[in-house]
DNA sequence: ATATAACTTGACCAAATGGTCAAATATTTT
DNA sequence: AAAATATTTGACCATTTGGTCAAGTTATAT
């Protein structure tokens, strides 16, 4: 014992700076996305999110400055998940396809990632504040080339006639989104019991054939 | 002129204190709605509701206490309405009947009371924290009625087979929730221009064609 | 009329909280 | 090795905010 000499101790304990910085900033991104879901931005404290990432609070506002950045950067990297869930959509031309791999995408997400999933929905029920600038650019892009598509399938008469493309697609977004976040109810409203993958799975297929029919697609 | 008394001037601007209580109730109720829409129960500042109301920040504590309380207030407010929607859902044997109406009210509801409809999705997203009670009785009592019809239904072969009856429901329960809840998303989204009282019938229809078709109704 | 009860409201307070800072420690560069 | 740079952290601060209180006003009961 004791034959290391002081620098090498140190040396043996340590990481580099840049990896420091990368993965500080990961269990604090971590942290805050848990307390934002369930607090919400004004809810959640600084303090809450330290003591989640098991750090000093300074340490939070030494990475991230203010706690409305640190709840920007959250968003963002959901985005990034929500956006490539999103894609799914306009990659397939069949509408059978299209449906099923978003919607299956889009729960698989709120299943691997539930806070995000809650910290996204609030922020869009709460009309969006912080996000106006990326609804209004990146989300407004992908919104448009799905009312394309779909208006697109009507026309071809791949599936029927549902009016306006918006109101189909935002009751596929809404369906997918809540029923992430309804994960949390269900447990109340049933017992206290989660669903098994099995069962997650299953309930997959249901919400996919009860969409694939609403827009009169047989599963 | 100042032919009054001054009992007299007091009287003939006076209310009663019943009707100055009910009266003040309403007005702290509906601005507290409003603000806890926008910002949450955290969010939201007794001071904001209070200018809101028009009223010294007193006058709101006076009446409702605590800002937990008056939050609890507001939620019950909401509920009253939303189970009077939700009431439709059992009172017809037809599930097209049951569907067109629950689905429709819902969407009225949220069209006439959006903030109420924003402070309730919020509460329920956030894993409803402030109503496990309310939502352990008298809501369990009424999914559990509506699974019954639906399972009836499926039995009776008037709908197809969705499996299980909690996936449906909450299928139509977040349409309807949401679709209320995206209409100011909506207004980023597509223009500033909201929803003309025809439009709106329009997308009501929409979102009931779309919800029948999903359980293999023709609309 | 007068006493009592209910309503109104500005001043005030204690606790919570976002954020700062400087001193200490660790790593990297020269 | 030493200078420079980056990270860690406790102490501290100004502001915000939910809530109280007491003094004043208005309505009601006797």
């Amino acid at each position: 014992m004791g034959n290391l000499t002081v620098a090498a101790k140190s040396r043996q304990s340590s990481r580099s700076k840049e990896t420091i910085r990368e993965e500080n900033e990961l269990i604090i991104l971590a942290a805050a996305e848990k307390v934002f879901a369930m607090h919400g931005l004004k809810g959640s404290t600084t303090m809450q999110i330290a003591d989640t990432a098991k750090l000093p609070k300074s340490n939070i506002h030494y990475y991230f400055h203010t706690k409305l950045n640190l709840y920007r950067c959250v968003l963002e990297s959901i985005l990034v998940d929500w956006m490539k869930a999103a894609d799914t959509f306009n990659t397939f031309d069949e509408p059978r396809e299209a449906i099923r791999y978003y919607v299956g995408a889009k729960m698989d997400l709120s299943r691997t990632r539930p806070f995000g999933s809650k910290v996204w929905a609030n922020e869009i029920i709460s009309g969006a504040p912080e996000m106006e600038e990326i609804l209004s650019s990146k989300l407004k892009k992908w919104v448009d080339s799905c009312v394309k598509s779909i208006n697109r399938w009507v026309e071809l008469e791949k599936i029927v006639n549902v009016g306006d493309a918006h109101t189909l697609l935002y009751m596929i977004w809404a369906t997918t989104q809540h029923s992430a976040d309804f994960d949390y109810q269900v447990m109340i409203l049933n017992n206290g019991k989660k669903l098994t993958d099995s069962e997650f799975e299953e309930k997959k297929q249901q919400v996919i054939n009860l969409v694939l029919r609403s827009v009169g697609l047989k599963p």
